[in-house]
DNA sequence: TTTATTTTTGACCGTCTGGTTAAACCAAAT
DNA sequence: ATTTGGTTTAACCAGACGGTCAAAAATAAA
């Protein structure tokens, strides 16, 4: 299984991508990676010092490409219904071409928590809660929309997205059980998914009406017609 | 870091719960296990006879623990409403004292796919299909509620639940850098997501009723007014 | 107490693993 | 043709690891 007409780095580097998104850190074995890249195991650590040098080299670049994903959301000319149906529609159909690399990165994170600081530290958490409650906020109840609701929503949808390829192994498991393709699943779920949430929101914009607000938002109300077309 | 006063077997037992929650399999090591068990090294391989045969039992064990907490939902007395506040007041209290379970299980079932089979053996998938229909399938839309439909809506209720344990890493690194604890997120999640769920399933309901019923449909408006009391 | 059985230990083994090193290879420059 | 620089290889190393074994220690049976 060599990889052949690449530079020996290159070359290197997908066989280790390869080897540890199938066995993760601890499973991976230097001499595998060197036999897939086709060269020897000396060559490892000419071109990458160590083994975890290797392996933070790959693990940066399949986390930043996982994490990369949720960026888009931010530009702001979309409705959040629409964006809603544009990120799971994109993020699925990303993740099915990946379908591993979520409990890879979710894994190694675990295994060594400080992995997680060097990318937030890039990240302004802030910066996108102010950003979607400035471009979102009224459709989303407004002045009563607090930072632990955003929170909420956010790692809400995200989990729908993501959890199932974590689970892929039961997935599988259960949908062969009823006959059911997993390819179909993931195709019905990039549509269902963005309902299912936007559906939520819907309600939760009726309820945050009835309890905080009473009266004078007129912004709000125009807003829920808008839903309720 | 001792365990003593329990017989040996036992003591191994959760010591290597212990070591395998935190390392996984392939980072385990036999040596750590039996320092933590306060044994010698050769006492591990006495009552167990190999690391695989250890690591199955625990496995075995674990993931029961971890699968079983799906089965009080299909007790009947409650509405679905009901159904699933308690499920994720449940599932988010046994999960906060369970934090590290579920990554570890289903990593270890992706790193052997095998392990599933056999707890999904003992599971009738379609026979709790064929129940969540005939206890709420008139609050979900009646007799247009597919098989896949029940699929994804199952599908994502244990997403909510369960991802943000998975992500644990990640969310803690986000909560830190908006000054938001840990444990406030998941006692508040208990609610949000019942709201959230039952929002979103109300929302199904009326657009099955919109593009698929029209009229003649007594018992489905009923259950309306019941979810828009 | 003696005998038999089970439990526990330390010493040991073969293998695997990440890593090193010195030599061979090779293409380009001199 | 020789030198020079980077590249690749085979052989090797020290430590770690899962596992074994015979003997000691503890416990139960006689």
């Amino acid at each position: 299984m060599e990889i052949k007409d690449k530079l020996t780095e290159e070359k290197i580097f997908e066989a280790a991508t390869q080897v540890f998104l199938a066995k993760g850190m601890d499973g991976a074995r230097m001499q595998d990676i060197a036999d897939i890249a086709g060269i020897n195991k000396s060559l490892l650590h000419y071109y990458f010092r160590s083994k975890d040098k290797l392996f933070d080299a790959v693990f940066e670049k399949l986390a930043k490409t996982l994490f990369s994903k949720f960026i888009p959301v931010l530009s702001p000319d979309l409705t959040l219904e629409d964006k809603v149906r544009f990120f799971f529609r994109e993020h699925i159909a990303f993740l099915q071409q990946n379908s591993a690399l979520p409990l890879f990165v979710l894994n190694e994170i675990n295994r060594k928590p400080a992995r997680v600081q060097k990318f937030l530290e890039n990240i302004d958490v802030k910066l996108f809660w102010e950003t979607v409650k400035k471009q979102h906020g009224t459709e989303l109840g407004g002045n009563a929309l607090s930072i632990d609701s955003i929170v909420q929503i956010t790692s809400t949808i995200i989990s729908i997205s993501i959890f199932p390829f974590v689970a892929c192994g039961i997935l599988e498991g259960v949908l062969k059980k009823v006959n059911l393709q997993f390819d179909d699943y993931f195709e019905m779920r990039k549509e269902f998914a963005a309902e299912f949430v936007i559906g939520a929101l819907k309600s939760m914009n009726l309820n945050s009406q009835s309890t905080i607000a009473s009266g004078s938002e007129h912004e709000n109300s125009e807003k829920v017609t808008q839903y309720n077309k």
